[in-house]
DNA sequence: CGACAGGTGCTTGTATACAAGCACTTCGCG
DNA sequence: CGCGAAGTGCTTGTATACAAGCACCTGTCG
């Protein structure tokens, strides 16, 4: 009852910050500045400063003393392991289903498949289903907060997805795979949710290819490039 | 070559902090101050408070606005978490071996195991030597990176280890435990380091509750309760 | 003797001032 | 005209000052 977490700014602006990265508002590459973002949002440097490095932990910024701070660009090798990481923890927690399923975890997942099949999709409205989606079937096996360290550690993941969709935006088809690992699961066979799982997984993953051949400035080219502070090509 | 991350005092702070909180040096339940912590260590409150948020972000450590900062107690749903986690990757990881594994890693495992045979071995010692071991593991299926990620969230664990082996210490269980699993490996007998690296996690984790039996104010006994200032029982 | 109310000292949160350093510009010189 | 070097404006890192609030202690009153 307590959980005396009274609000302050800080929590706001971080969840604002990661989620301007995330969507690519704040493009890979952009330079950021500390007084800049304290000015526009109206408080000093302190909550905005430690923000930064809430974020530059979880790799989605890179901060520079001295220099700078910036939107870390895609990192092909962190897409990777992120894809590594969920594809592992996601399959693993399809082997620890337990025998009867919460009623209530199965209804949101219901309600929640039936509102991807909706035909006027917003993207960003689709990457949240998908997010509860696939935090509510690791909730059915009882490992739901695991889901968050996953979440925080595949940024770099989200935002190459998000390129891939804004490219050739086709949620019609993730939504039906969702449907498929749904079915599987509801239906007691663990092996072909497996398979359905892994497949939808890694379709995610695979055209991010594409998109670096695409759009290369948004991507690390290489681990030793330090971005400079007034040539920052942010968007070209 | 450039990556000219210029050496702060809070990263010297913060990897102090997280080393003491990991090693029970700061007792689970511990108060901490930011002002005592600043005036101990030399600094000003800045990059002690920089660090105490890093720290409570991975859940080391709880900060109550306005209250106070406090040593996390280990949480057995957080343990649990972080065993479900380390158990999914590295048996993922497994499966993803290449053919012809790196010698120079293969090299440093043996050289890292022959040191686990030492009789006059510290108990902190042999805990570097099993991060080392599995990291090295991660290493051979080119996933090395998603360790960070683990390692950053299996804190509780960490101490939950720790605490097991205060009390029975027998790090010569596990270091044949992990000679096993490595010559599975340079066997090439997959599924026998699947079935070795399973025991091996689990009989790390078994213990967990008779050590809450015995020393129980070192763990969280309901997520509700917050910890009052000068009440704290730290060490009893 | 007990309970309640106000004071006190601590806590963290935020804002601001100062320090150190790099990148770029610009001015001067050959 | 080309090149170099000092200057300038920005950056983040650290220290400090102030604000807001909770827990505890103590004194007082019933």
């Amino acid at each position: 009852m307590p959980q005396k977490n009274g609000r302050t700014s800080r929590r706001d602006i971080y969840q604002k910050l990661r989620q301007m990265v995330l969507t690519l508002e704040l493009a890979p590459g952009a330079a950021l500045s500390e007084n800049e973002l304290a000015a526009s949002l109206g408080v000093s440097r302190t909550p905005v400063r430690e923000s930064l490095i809430l974020l530059a932990q979880e790799g989605l910024v890179q901060v520079f003393p001295k220099i700078g701070s910036f939107v870390s660009r895609v990192d092909p090798a962190q897409v990777a392991d992120a894809q590594f990481l969920r594809e592992a923890v996601e399959l693993a927690s399809l082997h620890a289903l337990p025998e009867h399923l919460d009623p209530a975890i199965v209804g949101d997942l219901r309600v929640n498949l039936d509102r991807q099949k909706r035909a006027d999709l917003d993207l960003e409205e689709f990457f949240e289903l998908d997010e509860a989606f696939h935090q509510n079937l690791m909730r059915l096996s009882g490992h739901g907060n695991v889901w968050t360290t996953v979440a925080a550690a595949k940024g770099h993941l989200d935002r190459a997805r998000r390129l891939g969709l804004h490219e050739n935006a086709s949620p019609a088809a993730f939504a039906a795979q969702h449907h498929e690992i749904f079915e599987a699961i509801v239906g007691g066979d663990v092996p072909l949710a497996h398979t359905a799982m892994r497949t939808h997984l890694r379709a995610v993953f695979s055209d991010i290819e594409r998109i670096r051949a695409h759009s290369p400035e948004l991507f690390a080219a290489d681990a030793s490039t330090v971005p400079v502070r007034r040539n920052v090509v942010v968007w070209e």
